[in-house]
DNA sequence: GTGAAAGCGCTAACAA
DNA sequence: TTGTTAGCGCTTTCAC
């Protein structure tokens, strides 16, 4: 059915190797011989296997997307961002949800590790300095929000305790004065940076503040809020740890009749394309996930060309505050 | 680095073939010569090449997952299912957005085809019948939200006509009498499908109503609820053909202080897990995503492994009618 | 039961 | 400039 580069060679009546060199573009093939090979190749419809290639030359144009969950949209669009940039470069993206479980990322890594993957790109990654060391061994790799010292490894992220510590701020210069915050998994460590900007800004007012437990769902935004607002003393100002814990106060102050902005100010963090039209609509800090996911894997593109590997690139997006109703107090 | 059958073969001083007989459990080894070889696997931490594996024998354990967009929650779900599914049956899937659009869903049926994929799945798939044909043609392939009349090819799928005429009666029940209905892009065929179904329920009834056309997005739902609520006389009752449009309407409803479902009763479609927690609720006809997607994979699995492949296994689910508040009119 | 050898489709020396 | 040949790591006859 398929034909391979002898039906090729024998059509185009060359030897095989004259044909790999028109489909490698290298070594010397004279232009006369390279049309009429390039002529069989067309007519026979011809693709070279990529199994059979990445076996002799250990290229298989594939990468590793471990991602905790494409359910949460900003995954999803750091995905589609990876995605684009990947086809467009002819590579093709394995997807692995981990679940935030290290686990799953060990397992991952070794399945692409033995699928000859040429790299792979981690999101928010959870796995501990040591065994992202073994993770990586032999891949080149880049990391999403997910700063890492590891020699060789890149990474693409934002300051998220700088954005945790703008988003605070603002909520206390609006004047709130008993602050929550709603943390994401404990695994991340986009959660972990964006709670230490939190206590940073917390730190420099004199205000009460406490923290509830969430997990970047809805759902547990939607509970921590319906917890929190419930209490005898509310807190007036709450600031989660992503947009989509931060829709689900929303929804539970509603359901409460607590009014946005004029009881509870709200602040989320990522700015999915949801925020904008959650009502009342949203402030958050802004992270473009889709861009994040494009330059990630042309950084890994980059890498997996590159011999030495040695470099150590950081991308770093500035955290940008975005103001709505949800905190526009008057 | 990694180590080879052949290292494996002189650790355990025994023949290639018969290291390749005990990974495979097929032919005849001796129990005591199993062990002695299963030992030197275990020692030299083997795992043998998919690559070359998949050379010989044409198999990769790979499938494709042609999906939309992973953005929208609905199909991130369906995908998510699929990985799971997938992943538990030592697979691995590739990721292809197709954006709706078919000449992607042709270049990625290409691309799996040549990648050596065992199979796809294909998620809202926009190809007409007969690109389907071309797309589908060497490998087992099932179809999720797409019903399809392709020999050999697997669907699963709940009758989204059914499920639009559902929410369509639903609203003319509960004293609906100027309805309108968001419609989702034209080249997906469960949009087409429950479009079919509101006018259905329209026909049965004496109301007036109208259609707006969506793309399945937030974004667009909230533009079309603008432009709706804004008018004169503005409906009464809108089904939207997905959630995530439907959440649009809420939030452009509350930003023009129409009061649901006092005002206006709103119904969407898939059952998204944020239906359950917007403000109001919204009432909506389930979609089990995940468990779609699981489904999906566990038919595909048994397809490849059956020679024939000449069976068409159909897995139906029900629209199933979720009522919550933003239906509820006193 | 087990090993030697051929070959999956390709790339990369090495000759010519 | 081009063809021949030796593998890449594995599966699978076919002898023994």
């Amino acid at each position: 059915m398929t034909h391979t580069i002898k039906d090729v060679a024998k059509l185009a009546g060359v030897g095989i190797a004259t044909v790999s060199r028109v489909i490698n573009q290298n070594g010397y093939v004279s232009p006369d011989t390279a049309k009429r090979v390039m002529k069989a190749m067309a007519e026979l419809d011809f693709t070279p296997s990529p199994l059979a290639r990445g076996l002799v030359s250990r290229k298989t144009a594939t990468i590793g997307l471990v991602i905790p969950d494409v359910a949460n949209p900003f995954f999803a669009e750091v995905a589609r961002g990876t995605e684009d940039a990947a086809i467009a470069k002819g590579f093709t993206v394995i997807l692995c949800n981990s679940d935030w479980k290290a686990e799953r990322e060990k397992m991952y890594s070794k399945l692409l590790r033995q699928k000859w993957a040429e790299g792979v790109i981690a999101v928010g990654s959870r796995s501990s300095e040591s065994s992202l060391r073994e993770l990586i061994d032999p891949l080149p790799m880049v990391f999403v929000d997910r700063f890492t010292m590891l020699p060789g490894s890149d990474s693409v992220w934002s300051d998220n305790k700088k954005g945790g510590l703008l988003a605070t701020q603002h909520l206390i210069d609006m004047g709130c004065r008993k602050l929550a915050h709603i943390s994401g998994p404990t695994h991340s460590p986009a959660s972990i940076a964006r709670q230490k900007g939190f206590l940073l800004g917390i730190k420099e007012a004199n205000v009460s503040w406490e923290i509830v437990k969430g997990d970047f769902r809805y759902r547990s935004g939607y509970d921590a809020g319906m917890e929190l607002l419930t209490r005898d003393v509310p807190p007036d100002g709450i600031f989660a740890g992503n947009d989509l814990m931060a829709v689900g106060i929303l929804q539970a102050a509603a359901s409460l009749h607590i009014r946005i902005p004029d009881d509870l100010l709200v602040i989320g963090y990522d700015n999915i394309a949801m925020a904008e039209y959650v009502a009342p609509p949203l402030s958050t800090v802004d992270q473009p996930a889709y861009e994040m996911g494009r330059i990630a894997f042309d950084m890994l593109h980059k890498k997996m060309q590159d011999e030495t590997r040695e470099s150590r690139n950081v991308r770093e997006f500035e955290p940008l505050l975005i103001l709505r109703e949800s905190t526009n107090r008057k």
